[in-house]
DNA sequence: AAATGGAACAACCGCCACACT
DNA sequence: TAGTGTGGCGGTTGTTCCATT
């Protein structure tokens, strides 16, 4: 016997929202929560099937949500993780409050492809045209996709990894036998395959490039949506802690408003085995000048803010001790980047794009610290902190 | 003023993962 | 363990708005 259909009661409404709808649903909300989506439009007196409830409430009706027009950092922060991510709109949203994952993907799709099409930028890839066409098109492309499919094994196979060491460190917390593989171990290979180099635009019409060098977010696999550990104190945990201050608007980084706290009452029945970016442990009141989240990482190595590029890290955003989570992880990743430096996190300023007297693929491929730096320090900076602004 | 085309956005559809029985 | 229900995600479509001719 077959699933039945989510819309397939005859007689129920489809198409756009009627202010009166809209209120019915947003009444009901309030009062009991969503509940069971399927059951609530019964409940609240809707002719909608619950999917439909559901996306009306999640992408228009919720209260915590932002309409209008986009900053232009929050553009940037888009193409940026555009560029790490692909097209998992619902991970780009959870760096983006009050965005949506359906809004953002509609920006994405009218307006920064686009213009970074325009700008002769592969939106799918992020590299720039001519170098697709030139050399081999169709193997640069590949590339490409590689470099893409790369990234994502790699957090697939880092969040699998984290997930086994996770559950050991707590089954056999005082046993000292357990020899999980290293993410470094298990990623070499993507990583090496992902080192591929990525454009970033700036609408200064400048090209800023960058080298990729496969620092990875704490991503997980590709079907589900970009969290970060929050993990509890285990035995043998190292827990890294970052300690941030900012004077950051609210407008960009990754800040939590109130809302969103707000409507965890109202029937979230979630129980992700995983912990969000929203269900990071913020002190709302000290948002405005210091924040501080921890991420439990079961690897040794240490991390401070000074370690890393990510020197004038603010706020909270995308987290960036997992970066430099593992030492060997990272070394190995810096020893892919040839031995890049990492101190220096200018993120993309001009410099970047000075690269007019140079010639051949190492000005190609011109240092910009890494893609990585760029987005740590757009998307935990403040707006006046970017120099692309 | 009407027709047309494109842009922007809301909403739908199909698929998938997970939880529950 | 298989079947089923539910929610979430990403791709796509439909509708409205607006500028241009």
């Amino acid at each position: 016997m077959g699933r039945s259909p989510c819309c397939d009661k005859v007689g129920l409404k489809k198409g756009p929202w009627t202010p009166e709808e809209d209120q019915k649903l947003l009444a009901y909300i309030e009062e009991h929560g969503h509940g069971s989506w399927r059951a609530l439009p019964a409940k609240a007196g809707l002719q909608r099937c619950g999917k439909s409830c559901r996306l009306r409430w999640t992408n228009y009706l919720r209260p915590d949500i932002k309409r209008g027009k986009f900053s232009l950092q929050e553009e940037q922060t888009i193409i940026q993780l555009h560029a790490l991510l692909g097209n998992r709109w619902s991970a780009i949203a959870t760096h983006l409050p009050k965005r949506t994952d359906n809004e953002i993907k509609n920006y994405w799709n009218t307006h920064l492809k686009k213009r970074l099409a325009k700008m002769g930028i592969d939106p799918v890839t992020h590299k720039p045209k001519n170098d697709l066409l030139s050399n081999d098109g169709a193997q640069s492309k590949n590339a490409a996709n590689l470099s893409h499919m790369a990234q994502w094994e790699s957090a697939r196979l880092e969040a699998e990894a984290r997930l086994v060491r996770e559950s050991k460190l707590r089954n056999n917390s005082c046993s000292s036998h357990y020899s999980a593989p290293k993410p470094a171990e298990l990623l070499t290979t993507a990583a090496a395959a992902a080192n591929s180099n990525i454009i970033m635009p700036n609408w200064n019409n400048n090209v800023v490039w960058s080298k990729s060098t496969v620092v990875r977010g704490d991503l997980e696999s590709p079907t589900s949506t970009l969290t970060f550990s929050a993990e509890k104190r285990s035995n043998n945990a190292v827990v890294h802690e970052f300690v941030g201050s900012s004077s950051a608007s609210s407008e960009t980084g990754m800040i939590k408003e109130e809302g969103e706290q707000d409507w965890k009452g109202f029937g979230n029945n979630n129980n992700n085995s995983t912990t969000s970016l929203n269900d990071q442990h913020y002190d709302q009141e000290g948002l405005e000048n210091s924040l501080s989240f921890t991420s439990g990482l079961g690897v040794g190595g240490t991390w401070t803010s000074s370690t890393t590029s990510a020197n004038n890290a603010h706020d909270v955003g995308i987290d960036v001790n997992i970066i430099a989570e593992d030492q060997g992880f990272t070394s190995l990743l810096l020893n892919n980047s040839d031995d890049r430096s990492l101190s220096d996190g200018g993120g993309c300023d001009s410099d970047n794009g000075t690269r007019g007297s140079g010639s051949g693929s190492d000005q190609h491929y011109h240092d910009n610290e890494n893609y990585w730096n760029s987005i740590l320090n757009l998307v935990n900076s403040s707006p006046s902190d970017s120099p692309m602004f």
